[in-house]
DNA sequence: ATTATACACGAACATATGTTTGTGCGTCAA
DNA sequence: TTGACGCACAAACATATGTTCGTGTATAAT
C-alpha cells in the first residue's frame, strides 16, 4: 500500500495513461499500448511495472485476458469526468450557461454536440427525475433577481429543455417585452399567464401568453456555499 | 436509435450481461465471452449482433482491439453498483434525519455508524468541500421556516459535524431557549450573536451565545423540483 | 418462383496481446 | 571482490481474440 509518491515516476506515468485510456475509451489499455505511450521499449518491462502496481495497491489485474486491468485505488492528477457505463447512476449534465434576469438564455441548439466539451457538472439521480444526457442542461445563476423563487447567485438551476409546461411547473421562461429571464412556477389563466413566484412574500406576475417564451422546466437547483 | 424494447431478446441479453460484465471486472468482456453466456455458438453471431447494438445506438465498437465495446447509452434492468474508475467521484452522505423551526436537530453520536443503513442520498463532488464521508450528513428541511435562508420544505441540506463556526459561515443552530432549530449565516459581534437570513428582505435575529448551540456547518443544499 | 433480407452456424484465418526467458546494468551490503 | 536485488531490454512463444467466408434457414416482398 505505497502512496503515490513513492511510486517511480514511470509506474506514476503508467498509472496516469491506464486512467486516462480507459476514461476516455471505456477499457483498458494493452501492455504494448501503455509502453508506446509511456515510452517503454520492452512489454516485459511494463508487465513487470504492472505487476508492482499491483503490489503497491493500485491496480487488479486479470491474468491471461487482455486489457484486464483495473484500477481500484484513487491517483492525484486526474479528472473522473465521462462515465464509463451509462445509467441511472450519477450523470454528466452540460453546464452550457447562465441566466440572470436581464440576459436571454442562450442555448446551444445542440445539446448534444455539446458533449465533447469541458464544461460539465455531475449531478446526482435524485435530481435527474429520469430525464436523459441529452435532454438536460444546466445553467449558473447570477444576480439577486430569483430572489423571490428562492433561488440566489451562484445557485446551479438543472432543466429539462421544452417549450410547454403543464400547471405548477417551475419554468424558466424569456419574456421579450420585458426583455427579462425569469424562473417561476407556470400557470395558464383564462386570459394570461400567471407566474408564481416559489416565495409566498412575493407577488406573481401576469404576462400575456404572447409575451413568454418557456425555455425549459427546472429539475432541481443545487448551491454549494462557499 | 431503437428503443431497448425493439432489440430481439438475443441483443437484450447481450447488452445486460455486456453491462454487467464490465461494472464488475473494470473491462468489457471478449466477443467468445458474450457467446458462451449468452448460449450462441459462433463468434461471428456475436460478432454480427454487436454491429446491430451499434447501429440501434446502444454500443461503440473499436476495431481491432480485443474487448473493444462501449456501452453509450443506458439499459433498463442493471444496477449501476461500483464505479469502473476509482477517484473523487461521488459520495454518499448519510440522510440522518430532519430539520423544522419547532423541533431540536437529534445527531446520533455516531454518524460513522450509520454507513450500514439505507438512508443514503448521493451527492456530487462540488458540493461536499472536500470533506469526507464521515464527518458530513445531511438532513432533509421540513417546513417553511427556513424560508428567509432561502431553504424551502424538501430541500435537502448536508453539513459538516462542527460545534464553531467562523463569521459568514451558514450553520445550523439550535436555540434552546426558544426551542427553534434554524439555519442562519452565523456574525459574532462584541455583545451577542448574530444570525443574518440569507434573504436581504429578512431581518437578522441576535441571541446571546449561550443560546445558541451549533450543530454542523451548511455546506450545501439541493433541492428537487416534483 | 424468385429475390431480398435478417439471422444463425462453423471453420479457418490473421493478429493483437499476455507471458516467459535470457541478458545486462546499476547500486548496495557483506 | 562477490552476491543479491531492483530495474530494464529484446526476442521468442503461446494463445486469446477479432475478422472473414461459405453456407443454411426462415420470412416477406415482388
Amino acid at each position: 500500500m505505497k502512496a503515490f509518491e513513492e511510486l517511480s515516476t514511470r509506474q506514476r506515468n503508467m498509472l496516469r495513461f491506464m486512467y486516462n485510456y480507459t476514461r476516455d475509451r471505456g477499457f483498458p489499455p494493452s501492455i504494448r499500448e501503455i509502453g508506446e505511450e509511456c515510452d517503454i521499449g520492452s512489454t516485459s518491462v511494463v508487465n513487470y511495472n504492472l505487476n508492482k502496481l499491483v503490489d503497491a495497491g493500485y491496480l487488479q489485474r486479470s491474468g491471461k485476458v487482455s486489457r484486464g486491468l483495473r484500477i481500484i485505488r484513487a491517483i492525484p492528477g486526474v479528472s473522473p469526468a465521462r462515465r464509463i457505463l451509462p445509467g441511472r447512476g450519477f450523470q454528466r449534465v452540460a453546464l452550457v450557461g447562465r441566466i440572470a434576469a436581464g440576459e436571454p438564455i442562450s442555448l446551444p441548439d445542440d445539446i448534444a454536440h455539446h458533449i465533447d466539451d469541458d464544461d460539465y457538472i455531475e449531478v446526482p439521480p435524485q435530481l435527474l427525475r429520469g430525464f436523459g444526457e441529452t435532454e438536460v442542461f444546466a445553467l449558473t445563476v447570477r444576480g439577486d433577481s430569483m430572489i423571490d423563487s428562492m433561488i440566489q447567485d451562484g445557485d446551479i438551476v438543472v432543466l429539462r429543455r421544452q417549450n410547454t409546461a403543464d400547471n405548477g411547473d417551475m419554468v424558466a421562461a424569456w419574456l421579450p417585452e420585458d426583455s427579462e429571464t425569469t424562473l417561476k412556477h407556470f400557470y395558464r389563466e383564462t386570459d394570461a399567464i400567471r407566474l408564481q413566484p416559489a416565495n409566498q412574500s412575493y407577488e406573481p406576475i401576469y404576462v400575456h401568453p404572447s409575451n413568454c417564451e418557456i425555455k425549459g422546466r427546472v429539475l432541481s437547483v443545487m448551491r454549494s456555499y462557499s
